[in-house]
DNA sequence: AGCTGGTCCTGGCAGC
DNA sequence: TGCTGCCAGGACCAGC
């Protein structure tokens, strides 16, 4: 499921297309698309910028209006060189929903097995209100301790796993991250906020940092689904410690790993080595 | 206001 | 073997 890193890397292939003008629309699935009539907002547009916010990607096209795309669990951008003429729309893969259309790049094509991705043409007021909502992303420089402190003082009372995902104290962070890095910090994900000493506090910010550019470093975590821009595998599914491990030993201590549930998600933690 | 639980969707797998 | 039914997941929304 494409978190931070992983949107992240798949904006950073993205970036080809800037510059590039998108020459027309294709869908069968027009329910994932929130907004009317996208053919005509965006055909002969040219694009400004490809951008993230939290786990959205942004694609930015003239007239200050923006391409706001969401992947949710199993949503794939994938860049192919295929021109138009080249798609059999009768017989397109099952899969594959959207295609946008590029001058120059060929084709940026949308998948999704589970038909839970969304697109949404905006204009710049309604971004900013998105991003308004949004938290701290972590990799700005406004995710200091005070702010971090500041974001959680009125969440007190809920669990360190669901702060963690929670989109309107810290976005970009999912199910996967969200289990990884309390075992960085050695902290029990199903602890309160309350109960966290500053210094506890100071260790799960650095391990959100850590666990996060680790996994843009090695391009995202492929752990059923997800896919880069250009169709591609991430790298940091061979470093999970805890996500997916249950009933595992503990690469760190031999203990067995546990899976639990907080607000319905499952969440894994090592019982000897995070307290 | 804040919380809970339902909803969307389908591949994959457990159990019979 | 073939079927049924449950689970995974992010974000939003209805209802209390």
């Amino acid at each position: 499921m494409p978190e931070l890193p992983e949107v992240q890397t798949i904006v950073n292939d993205l970036q080809k297309i800037t510059s590039d003008t998108i020459t027309g629309f294709w869908t069968d699935f027009p329910k994932a698309i929130k907004s009317e009539n996208i053919g005509s907002k965006i055909t002969n547009q040219k694009i400004k910028s490809v951008m993230r916010n939290g786990k959205n990607i942004i694609i930015e096209i003239a007239n200050e209006k923006f391409i706001v795309i969401h992947l949710k669990m199993t949503g794939k951008l994938i860049l192919t060189k295929l021109q138009p003429a080249a798609y059999k729309l009768e017989a397109v893969p099952k899969h594959l929903h959207h295609i946008f259309y590029l001058k120059k790049n060929g084709a940026l094509e949308f998948h999704d097995i589970r038909k839970f991705a969304t697109i949404e043409i905006i204009s710049k007021t309604k971004l900013l209100e998105i991003t308004a909502k949004k938290g701290v992303d972590p990799f700005s420089t406004e995710f200091t301790i005070e702010k971090f402190t500041e974001l959680i003082e009125r969440k007190k009372h809920k669990s360190i796993k669901s702060i963690l995902m929670d989109q309107t104290v810290i976005s970009g962070i999912g199910n996967i991250y969200a289990s990884e890095i309390p075992f960085d910090s050695k902290i029990n994900p199903h602890r309160k906020i309350s109960s966290l000493s500053p210094a506890e506090l100071k260790l799960l910010q650095k391990s959100i940092l850590k666990i996060l550019k680790k996994a843009i470093e090695l391009r995202g975590t492929s752990f059923s689904d997800y896919r880069d821009g250009n169709d591609k595998k991430g790298g940091f599914q061979n470093f999970l410690k805890v996500y997916g491990k249950a009933g595992k030993k503990c690469v760190k201590c031999d203990t067995i790993i546990e899976k639990g549930t907080v607000e319905q998600r499952s969440t894994f933690h090592c019982p000897a080595c995070q307290k």
